[in-house]
DNA sequence: CTATAGTGGATGTAATATATCCACTTTGTC
DNA sequence: GACAAAGTGGATATATTACATCCACTATAG
């Protein structure tokens, strides 16, 4: 019930990324110092996000990685998919699990309602919504406030 | 980023429980054969369930176990929790924990509104609503459809 | 008193998450 | 062309967590 930390350093790589102006590049070392994330941990990472169409790489000297697709485009959403495929809360939300009692089952349904707000609520901010400053930060002790209760 | 086996076996056996007229009493023997939970494992579960004082035990012949508070005070939320301890996507929704980059890091205040989102959807149904027959079946297919497009 | 049913601790196994090592390929620069 | 920089890819290691089993114990109805 937790992203892995995997998908944070990719969040924040892409963060970096979406940080620098379009088109140039940053070096994964440079990336895995200022974050704080082991270097050849974050080269795996990085293989994943350009299978993904996330970002794409440059070899070799003046090489780095940098945005596939423009910032407004891209959304933790998309980065959590890339990292650890589609989401799935429960096995039978997984493509192509079929559980013995699915039909009858009043749980897999609401489940699914619970995922799809999960999803909904995490497409609604891109990456270059993040970077740009001054966005909504009260929202933070609104949410982790109700958090206390939910949680 | 999924609900453990145990938690969905702790679903499963209030699902149960709740089906049951208020104050009778079912054995875990009989939850695990029904539900084809391991007996021992189930055990584990219900200890979790009751120490969380979402159900109450009675031991010795004619023992069993029941529902602590009326189904429909009890939601998939609290059962999650009562498993798995509160609910946090990410090590920095964990009560107590403070992440350096916390106060200028616009990816928390995302997870937070995400989660919320997600328990708030959990929390309109009750278990009472979930063993009520003619339920809102038609929300399956909607929702694991856009499940598709979203996840 | 005895069979039944929950309690609780110890232990085992498998899967996953996290990380490191290193040999290789591509590419810009001198 | 040689060299260094930088991403690629596979093998391996370690820690943590999920999942499960075993068994000795306690409480209770009849
Ligand atoms: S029992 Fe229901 S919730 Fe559990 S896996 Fe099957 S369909 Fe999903
Ligand atoms: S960097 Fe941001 S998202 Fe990651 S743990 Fe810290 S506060 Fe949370």
């Amino acid at each position: 019930m937790q992203i892995t930390r995997q998908t944070e350093y990719a969040i924040r790589t892409l963060l970096e990324l979406a940080k620098v102006p379009k088109g140039e590049v940053l070096q994964v070392k440079l990336i895995s110092d200022r974050q704080s994330i082991p270097v050849e941990f974050l080269k795996k990472t990085v293989q994943l996000l350009a299978l993904a169409g996330l970002v794409s790489t440059r070899r070799g000297t003046q090489g780095g990685i940098m945005l596939a697709r423009p910032a407004e485009d891209i959304t933790i959403a998309d980065i959590i998919k890339a990292i650890e495929g589609p989401v799935a809360i429960n096995l039978c939300l997984e493509p192509g699990y079929v559980c013995p009692n699915q039909g009858t089952c009043p749980v897999s349904p609401v489940l699914a309602r619970a995922q799809g707000a999960f999803l909904r609520e995490l497409q609604r901010e891109s990456l270059a919504d993040l970077v740009k400053p001054g966005s909504d930060k009260a929202s933070l002790l609104v949410d982790k406030g109700e958090e206390k209760q939910l949680g």
